[in-house]
RNA sequence: GGGCGAGUGGUGGAAUGGCAUACACGAUGGACUUAAAAUCCAUUGAUCGCAAGGUUGUGAGGGUUCGACUCCCUCCUCGCCCACCA
């Protein structure tokens, strides 16, 4: 008797020849079958992936191969999302220049993908690096700039003095770089901007159109919009011409306003306090909460602070005036860069009048308890009843909100306005390995967009890669002379590169015609197979890089480029694999090379076990034990039909006993119940770990009806088998090619036929029934599955453990659930 | 501070109103073996009992229900996202 373990390597690379040559994962573009676009996130090509990497890539594989045993045209591409800091700052390190690393890990890649058993029709390949790529990426950039959608302004932008370059809000974390973990400081640059934010109300409403995506990112996209409805209301500084603009959502608290704050970077505060008699104070103050900006804006708690600028502002509801303060507190770039304090009804206000021993005016009671301004410990934010507010006293405090809004609009005071949280999109970096902004500044003619026919406007390959606060471009002479494209006179290229969140905004559609030199993608080809009918990713993309992609495609579909408005129809995101419960990372010190295990185990138990470890929106714990349990499976599988081959193959057995037997029966349910689950967990939920440990009963059950005796034969026992080995395909697909064939087939088992199932055969001929008496398990019984509840309920009064528990006592009620199980309540 | 999610054996996890702990890992005992590996068999929430069997048990407390891991309320802990957004 074959005793060996299953010879993996050889099997693996069988098949994997096999795939190739066949041509497996090639998309048809003739083919008549229903499309199916199923696109995984492209990744950073970096050096030495891990089996947490791996998890993506073997999700993403059992679904491609699920749909193409479901008789699908499927699309299953793969490229690299090859421009980044990464790559550069190796550069700055050891001298190797960023294309040349690039491309070996890209190599290295492709192999790791291939030891995974992951296929991808490599035909349509795209490298964001490549200028065959990035020429379009330019074309984009391009595209918005004639919209109006691109342009050049100075902002503050969050500098990393270590990696000398801009960073944008979110690479920003806890007040340090993403990337070093440096302190990050605010600086004053010339930088693109895409407007985003034209489109924030419809990035907002078309969410709901995406009834396929997890209601946490469509949350997420939805908080980081941040629509909020209000009031803007201006109020006159007095002895003076200007006049501050405030937004509020809360215009019921107006009477209750005892002072206004503006930011301390608020575009008219050099002209309020010019005639301050505490100017250096105040100048001062300036100063120093510009600093504590950046941390601010990061999150770091920091103390309200503030000083009063002499000047008072005059409310327009009741010409009270009010004093002026400038405060830490007030974010510049969210509404007006000015606040109406409100300290009775609102904490923030609160606190700072508290502080400052400002005054604080009750305007809405609390209908629970009566309040005073003198005993508040905390502001009063709910609704109430509207109190010391005019004509408006009595009103219920939501209906003021309206009715006080009315009142403004009417007397040209205030005026309604829709605010959101969205800034617009920050694509300068100045840095060498991104795509250039295709942009020529001219002495005469100014900013000229570079012509597309001019396109690529390719990097440089000779670079020195020292940072110097500005982007190692401006070192490249032959770069940066060129001539202007209007007038022919001496001009400069833009040295900034693009954000890679450009590039990977648009990849999706350049699959469909890859190589294509004449257009960014086929308009034809990208309106047939988009959008795409299954995103897969990790969950860290839930805002940005989805969010900028779904902003493209608005963009793209409001020019005709395309002609569908959303990018991607399904969405579904992994969780990422922990070791010692952190994310598996080389810095970390706690990775599981990927290469090892398989070298030990095999791809297709490194396959099994990542897919059954967890559901795979969750994270997971990688625990190596695991794996052997899955090898182990795997033996007891192959032994399954190795040791049957020697007894005389009873797959071939075509006639044998009918399926009569109790054990046949059960045999059949097991198999047909095997289906019913897998199969839903494949449509549904992608909840590999339970199908797995389905298939896993069935082979335990398959064992069982052998029992140890070898030689065994039978109709049932050769579907079930058969069965077995198609519903693991998409998951271990070498092993599962292999014994398919040693069942006797030639074809594929890509080519098989994904079982139906029978449900007649869900229901045995007799079903064991559960009996509880008041909720508790106290009996079982054997009933025929065809029984009614009359004769259920006759056969449980019969039962003589039923009767020990009724003590003799009538039940009051037999509750009978879907005939599988019994209540009787006493 | 706000939002979202989660809390089940020694471990990963299963069950979304109906037999809690499927499937797997680990552990213990046994068979086979000179031995080991592999494989197979048995046991494995806690607790009482020689046993049949009982009691108890899904973060804590309460509620709804014939019946609650599942629904509702209060609280605790952890994770993620956002965060002085007026």
């Amino acid at each position: 008797m074959a005793q060996e373990f299953y010879p993996f390597k050889d099997i693996e690379a069988k098949w994997r020849k096999r795939w190739e040559e066949t041509g497996l994962f090639k998309m048809d573009q003739n083919s008549l079958k229903k499309k199916y676009y199923c696109l995984m996130m492209f990744p950073y090509p970096s050096a030495a992936l891990h089996v947490g990497h791996g998890r993506n890539y073997i999700i993403g594989d059992s679904v491609v191969r699920y749909k193409i045993m479901r008789g699908y045209n499927v699309l299953s591409p793969m490229g690299f999302d090859a421009f980044g800091l990464p790559a550069e700052n190796a550069a700055i390190k050891n001298g190797i220049h960023p294309e040349i690393s690039t491309l070996n890990n890209i190599k290295t890649m492709r192999r790791q993908f291939d030891s995974w058993g992951a296929g991808y029709d490599w035909d349509r390949e795209v490298v964001s690096c490549l200028p065959e790529y990035y020429k379009w990426t330019q074309w984009i950039f391009l595209q918005l700039y004639k919209k109006g959608l691109a342009y050049k302004k100075k902002a503050p932008v969050n500098w990393c003095p270590s990696c000398q370059t801009v960073l944008a809000n979110e690479q920003v974390i806890d007040g340090k770089c993403e990337r070093c973990s440096s302190q990050v400081i605010l600086r004053d640059l010339e930088q693109w901007f895409f407007k985003i934010t034209d489109y924030s109300q419809r990035l907002l409403n078309d969410l709901e159109s995406l009834e396929d995506w997890p209601e946490r990112v469509k949350l997420m996209q939805k908080n980081w919009i941040g629509r909020s409805q209000g009031v803007e209301i201006d109020f006159k500084v007095r002895d003076s011409d200007i006049i501050l603009r405030c937004f509020t959502t809360r215009v019921d608290t107006i009477y209750g306003v005892t002072y206004m704050v503006i930011s301390n970077e608020h575009p008219a505060i050099r002209e309020l306090v010019k005639g301050a008699s505490n100017k250096k104070e105040i100048e001062k103050f300036i100063e120093e909460t510009k600093k504590e900006n950046a941390a601010d804006r990061i999150g770091a708690d920091i103390e309200k602070r503030g000083v009063f600028t002499g000047r008072f502002v005059v409310n327009p509801v009741n010409n009270k005036a009010v004093p002026l303060w400038v405060g830490n507190y007030v974010v510049t770039e969210y509404g007006t860069g000015a606040v109406m304090a409100v300290p009775a009804h609102d904490q923030r206000d609160f606190e700072f009048a508290k502080k400052y021993g400002l005054g604080i005016e009750v305007v809405i009671d609390n209908p629970k308890e009566p309040m005073d301004a003198s005993k508040m410990k905390e502001a009063y934010a709910e609704e109430g009843v509207m109190v010391n507010s005019g004509k408006f006293n009595g009103l219920p405090s939501l209906e003021a909100i309206r009715k006080i809004a009315d009142f403004m609009e009417e007397n040209k005071i205030g005026k309604r306005k829709v605010h959101y949280k969205l800034r617009d999109w920050l694509i300068s970096r100045q840095r060498y390995w991104g795509a250039p902004i295709p942009m020529i500044y001219c002495d005469k003619c100014g900013i000229q967009p570079v012509d597309e026919k001019d396109l690529p406007v390719l990097l440089p390959r000779n670079i020195k890669f020292k940072p110097h606060g500005e982007s190692p471009l401006k070192d490249a002479p032959e770069f940066v002379k060129i001539k202007c494209p209007k007038c022919s006179g001496n001009a400069k290229r833009e040295i900034d590169t693009m954000d890679t969140f450009v590039d990977s905004s648009w990849y999706f559609l350049r699959y469909l015609s890859p190589r294509d030199d004449k257009g960014p993608f086929n308009k034809d080809l990208v309106n047939k197979w988009l959008p795409v009918d299954q995103y897969i990713g990790g969950v860290e993309h839930a805002i940005l890089h989805l969010l900028y992609s779904r902003f493209i495609v608005k963009v793209l579909y409001d020019m005709g480029h395309v002609g569908f408005k959303e990018p991607f129809a399904k969405l579904f995101t992994q969780g990422m694999i922990t070791k010692n419960g952190i994310k598996m990372s080389k810095s970390r010190g706690n990775v599981v090379s990927s290469d090892d295990l398989i070298e030990k185990y095999g791809a297709d138990t490194v396959r099994l076990y990542t897919l059954f470890i967890s559901p795979p929106e969750k994270d997971a714990e990688w625990g190596d034990r695991g794996v052997e349990g899955a090898w182990r499976f795997l033996n007891r599988v192959w032994r399954l039909i190795e040791d049957n081959a020697h007894a005389g193959g009873w797959w071939s057995v075509e006639g044998g006993e009918k399926d009569s037997t109790e054990k046949d029966k059960k045999l059949k349910q097991k198999t047909h119940y095997t289906i019913k689950k897998v199969t839903e967990d494949m449509e549904e939920t992608f909840h590999f770990n339970t199908a797995i440990s389905s298939i896993m009963e069935l082979v335990n059950e398959i064992y069982e009806y052998i029992g140890l005796k070898h030689g065994a034969s039978g109709p049932q026992l050769k579907e079930a088998v058969q069965t077995v080995v198609i519903l693991l395909a998409p998951f271990v697909p070498h092993i599962a090619e292999e014994m398919w064939e040693k069942l006797g087939n030639k074809e594929s088992v890509f080519n098989a036929e994904w079982p139906e199932c029978d449900k007649s055969a869900l229901n045995q001929s007799t079903i064991e029934l559960p009996i509880q008496i008041n909720g508790k398990l106290r009996s079982k019984i054997k009933a025929p599955s065809a029984a009614g509840e009359d004769e259920i309920k006759k056969l449980v009064l019969n039962d003589s453990l039923v009767n020990k528990w009724l003590e003799g006592k009538e039940p009051k009620k037999i509750i009978v659930v879907k005939g599988k199980l019994v209540n009787l309540v006493i």
